[in-house]
DNA sequence: ATCTATTATCGTATATTTGCGATAATAGAT
DNA sequence: ATCTATTATCGCAAATATACGATAATAGAT
């Protein structure tokens, strides 16, 4: 009874969607945080700047990499990631489209 | 064993992770982008357009506004609710300011 | 006071997420 | 070939999220 029916909704409203979900965790904003700080892509350094164990670590950045924020390459025994930039940048567009353009329309909200 | 620790994180990636979260839905973008468009406050007119149910739609509205993205107003029988443009006018700064400013200095990523 | 239309809440079933320890997989070093 | 350090995956338990129907709550209309 609890089929997700989100195929039922427009192809942004989806793309939108999967980009702020995979961002809605402190942790995974924490990673990018951290990705976006060093200019060498880290590895392991995550783990121990995070509160969390080593496989959850892992699989919040398997997640980030699924939504597409990161890219990764496995060098044998580690691994090295780093932001995705366009992919932010087409967020943060899609975003604003939806969003600031409108709000010039109806600043003054009615309630 | 599955404690979740987002306490274990700053402020400021927690509130950007509930940000992102109430965003995390097709439904909620799709129900934010009828708020937007729509110069009066919309109640029931969402329902409408949804592909769910009523008490689904209320909520999703019902989390939109916890999470502080929506203004509500309740008006006996209908309930009346706008964007809270304020909200989106913070995330939006708080979101540039963690990743576009970091952006100018490493736009080559290392893979 | 009762009826009506609208919205919120409750209860419930299912699906997904979160987290960890244990274990496998990888490539370099010995 | 074996050892080592690092990372990914598996399996599990608990917490959350998603969706719906049924029901309660609300204020205006009759």
């Amino acid at each position: 009874m609890a089929f997700h029916k989100k195929e039922e909704f427009t192809q942004k409203e989806q793309e939108l969607a999967a980009f702020a979900k995979a961002m809605s965790h402190p942790a995974r904003i924490a990673i990018l945080k951290v990705l976006a700080q060093r200019n060498e892509c880290i590895c392991g350094d995550i783990v121990e700047v995070l509160p969390l164990a080593q496989s959850t670590v892992s699989q919040h950045l398997k997640e980030l990499k699924n939504a597409g924020l990161i890219d990764g390459t496995i060098d044998g025994p580690r691994s090295c990631y780093c932001i995705n930039w366009k992919a932010f940048e087409k967020f943060s567009s899609e975003f604003n489209f939806l969003f600031n353009k409108l709000k010039v329309k109806n600043e003054k909200a009615c309630c």
